[in-house]
DNA sequence: GTATTATCTGGCAACGTTTGCAAGGTCAAT
DNA sequence: ATTGACCTTGCAAACGTTGCCAGATAATAC
């Protein structure tokens, strides 16, 4: 493992004659210089970035991304972008997933360890302990950025966090509230819902405030059968709560589901159920990922942009290290995509089969 | 940022002492263990991992993934598995996405620099100067390990590497196999396919090599025009890949697509064309993941297990990095799933409609 | 009592860099 | 010739740890 010393040996100079070639310094003869980047070529010199780290005190040229679920296309889409980004300026990414048990705080600790020089969040939801260990990495100047849902009820804690972290947010609630409005206008009145919090916290969901904000707005009644929550954030919850759904002998005509996953696992359950979508069941969710183009029928989903996320949490940091002040807020719009998974209700048809 | 100097000396002890509290080694009075135990929860201390790995050499406790493209489910849960398995033993995963452009070469040299520990790649075919870089790594003891698939012709310099890293392997031309064989035994004689490799190298693909010696071994008759090729593996690829199908009017009753992704895509592009799956034309495709249960229908698909990939790649390395002499060849069995998206040909039924 | 061993502690060099500083050059202007 | 400005170079101190070594003290054995 050559060092920088064997380098300056190799060449006959002294190592910070070396380190000057290697960082691009002036006052450097061309001779040396010549000699040194030989010298490089010869031995495959490559820098020990670690020792440069201690030097410089921070600049690992590392960030920590904390995310919810990888394998869910949409975390996936916002972790490659802020690779990307990062990849532009030479940092590398530690990747965390947060879904299983109790990651987040080891993994914070492992950060500060680490000497990270930034962390972004995504779709995790802190603890108590976990907001204080963020309260400390930032007290020792490590910048956070979040990307995270308006409306949540969020631990008081985070307010102290709230103007110093960087924080992308999109509103679900107008998205639920975009997607049922359609609905409604598309004539349906029994609209169920498929949800992935806990039934006793039901309302602190977003997505479920804005299911119930356009019902009333639109004069329809809340039936909380007709909402079923506690579900996998997966295809296989939305199966699973499509065949409760059913099971509610309720008839609604349209579905809301928290998100493509589920969609589409309530898609399926819907095909092995015999249930033709959109004729006799329209159903709406969110995310707009790449799947929901390709699902039959292609879903209408309201879209939430990825891509932007990723590039905003990444760019963000980048800033920040950089000792810039870059804004720290930045709201995404969401919209409405409209494709095949919903249609009109007949007039005369009240209640839906399902 | 407090430091081990700072916490010997507010426990009024040598940084020696402090030390060797914080690495639990014998030889400290419980008097002396106590009052820095104390000073390290006053301070928050955090040892820096850095200075930790500069003097030990080595032990960054980190490994580098190198995966072609992580908003592929197939590609997400083998980065999952590896990364569960990595935290487990407090290592910390380095994500790179090598899909987009040439960015394996840098990440690799970016990894010497960091030191780390070891390196897995999956689903990146590497090019000559790659491959250098890899021996280099090998040489300065890095541990690698990869995932690849049976049959591809490599490149002769892989060879020199072979024996000298970790690899689980699975045979995507026998799963090729077994998924036409089943076609042709619910009487399919006419079978198209969807690949993605450039056409000219099209019988590089080992998947390509297992449906053309399928076929054959049937007594059936290769058509290239019925191999679509050089489709991006993705959803949009299927279902640009089946349109190019329909285009070719040559009649087939079932499709063989290069994984799950572009099998999705392919039914989409059917359920647009109005074409009956799998009533009027079969469908089967491999990799098998979550999403193959969902489709609609259900795909039926050749299985190839994810997480076993991952965990392998992750022991692998750290019981490398850990001196010892693990097996360095893990064969992976490939078997084919059955779900809905095959039918029987009717025997009269010798032209497809497709 | 001394010798031997076990336990505890602090000093110091090392890991591979960067960087401030001072010393030694060269060269043009005086 | 002398001055000063500017290049070029190497020395040495840092960065935060670990771990060897040598003292110091306490405990045990004779």
């Amino acid at each position: 493992m050559s060092t920088l010393k064997e380098v300056a040996k190799h060449a006959g100079v002294s190592i910070s004659t070396a380190s000057r070639v290697i960082n691009g310094k002036e006052y450097v003869s061309t001779e040396a210089r010549q000699k040194v980047t030989r010298a490089i070529r010869e031995l495959d010199y490559q820098p020990n970035l670690i020792a440069q780290s201690l030097v410089k005190g921070r600049e690992t040229r590392q960030l920590g991304i904390l995310v919810y679920d990888i394998s869910n296309s949409y975390f996936a889409e916002i972790t490659m972008a802020f690779e990307a980004v990062a990849y532009q300026h030479d940092y590398t990414v530690i990747l965390c997933n947060t879904a299983e048990g109790t990651r987040t705080l080891k993994y914070l600790d492992m950060f500060m360890q680490r000497q990270i020089d930034g962390v972004a969040i995504i779709g995790s939801q802190l603890e108590t302990e976990e907001i204080s260990r963020l309260q400390l990495l930032l007290q020792r100047g490590v910048p956070i950025a979040m990307a995270r849902e308006k409306g949540w009820l969020l631990n008081p804690l985070l307010d102290v966090l709230d103007n110093q972290t960087g924080i992308v947010e999109f509103d679900t609630s107008e998205g639920a509230r975009m997607a049922i409005d359609y609905l409604v206008s598309q004539g349906h009145r029994r609209i169920g819902g498929l949800f992935t919090v806990e039934r006793d916290r039901l309302w602190d969901d977003p997505r479920a405030q804005g299911f119930r904000q356009a019902l009333e707005k639109n004069g329809l009644q809340i039936n909380e059968d007709l909402m079923v929550a506690d579900l996998k954030t997966s295809q296989s919850g939305g199966f699973l709560g499509m065949s409760k759904l059913i099971h509610q002998k309720i008839g609604c005509t349209a579905v809301f589901a928290y998100n493509d996953e589920v969609a589409i696992g309530a898609l399926a359950h819907c095909r092995q159920a015999g249930i033709r979508v959109p004729e006799e069941l329209s159903i709406v969710s969110m995310d707009d990922t790449e799947h929901s183009l390709y699902t039959n029928p292609p879903l209408t989903s309201v879209r939430i942009p990825r891509r932007e996320q990723g590039e905003f949490l990444a760019e963000y940091l980048l800033a920040r290290v950089r000792g810039k002040n870059p804004p720290s807020r930045f709201s995404l719009p969401v919209y409405l995509t409209l494709r095949q998974s919903v249609s009109q209700v007949p007039n005369n048809h009240d209640l839906g089969r399902v």
